[in-house]
DNA sequence: GTCTATAGAGTGATAGAC
DNA sequence: GTCTATCACTCTATAGAC
């Protein structure tokens, strides 16, 4: 795993807690007012730090980010470990969990696409992420597949990229406008492209509650 | 249509020739440079204008990149007539044409991720921008239907976001790490949406060429 | 290794001239 | 309506003290 991408730069230190400090509040910044109110001097102010021993940890604002990023990973850690007895309801709640902090899910779909340039603070992190994701949808498809629930026949590469696409692209949407039942599109999306054709993205339920 | 977001202020004005042109420069530093290279300061330098001339057209430089990409917006719809004829190679010339630019499409990316805050000035842009492309799939959709190549089971408008949401995703996914043939991912998931069980997502041209 | 001091560039707000 | 002038703030790079 090699540990966080802004640690500490020396084997001593007060650095340590310093960063953790840091991200921390980062986070909680991200967390009241958006990721746009995350600015150097701010987070200064609220650590009781000068801005030069801010930048001297995190050496540029989207650094600073990044480290709001790891503390949000840190955290969603621990309530991770939903069960996969029904994936759908699973999926489900861990949309819930989200849901209650969309300034976060701002921070990643902005810092997703930031990363994207190999040369940004923040790609070595999206690119942990992709590759972290990309493997558990794999081995959860792998699972179902098992269970009998998901099509034998799906690749479980493929599938894991275009579901791990997908409820990316379905959460910017719905932070647009959240004006459908984000938990429910994704549970559905899970489905079709498992290839269970029973389920949704047809017949069931009728047309989503939005125009 | 309602006219572009970033327009001129007045009714009168060398205002439309002005932002025009900076709309342009904007769009071509993107394409140079990435839009990070975008700054108050070398638009001015490219137009000989003076900053503070830049900045009365566009208030912030994050007005500028909106122009950028309503600059690209009016571009790419010149080429956009695809027809229907094999939508699945339609969809492929479609992401070859995108993929010439990738700096643009770093520049949608995070502009969408962005224009999720509503006070953003990209807001009101990705708004239309979603309602449009939901709206040109669903009636797509329909379409495939007509001709017999989509399941008739698939409600439109929820094809339709899945649709997006999966093409935006996996283009991200592919700006971060373009080892995947990104015109066959989008191809074969439009097919898996449509809920064609017969193409791929199963069975087809085994695995995707990337590890 | 940690931090201070300083200076330069970029952003954006304002008051007022034309 | 268009623009000049000016200023305050934020970000970031650097040299060097402790």
């Amino acid at each position: 795993m090699a540990g966080p991408i802004t640690s500490p730069r020396g084997p001593y230190a007060k650095t340590r807690g310093r960063v953790e400090a840091v991200r921390r509040i980062a986070f909680e910044l991200v967390v009241e007012a958006g990721y746009r109110s995350v600015t150097i001097a701010e987070v200064a102010r609220r650590g009781d730090l000068t801005e030069a021993q801010v930048l001297y940890h995190f050496p540029s604002r989207e650094h600073l980010l990044v480290g709001a990023l790891e503390h949000a990973d840190s955290r969603s850690r621990a309530n991770q470990q939903v069960g996969v007895a029904d994936v759908r309801t699973a999926v489900a709640a861990a949309v819930d969990a989200d849901r209650s902090d969309p300034e976060v899910l701002r921070l990643f779909a902005a810092m997703s696409a930031a990363a994207t340039d190999p040369t940004h603070p923040a790609h070595e992190w999206g690119t942990r992420r992709t590759r972290a994701i990309v493997a558990r949808y794999a081995d959860l498809l792998t699972d179902l597949q098992a269970q009998g629930w998901a099509d034998p026949g799906v690749d479980p590469h493929r599938f894991a990229r275009r579901f791990m696409a997908l409820w990316d692209g379905l959460q910017t949407q719905w932070l647009l406008d959240p004006t459908f039942d984000l938990g429910r599109e994704v549970a559905d999306g899970l489905a079709v492209l498992a290839g269970r054709s029973d389920v949704d993205g047809r017949h069931s339920g009728g047309p989503a509650q939005d125009a």
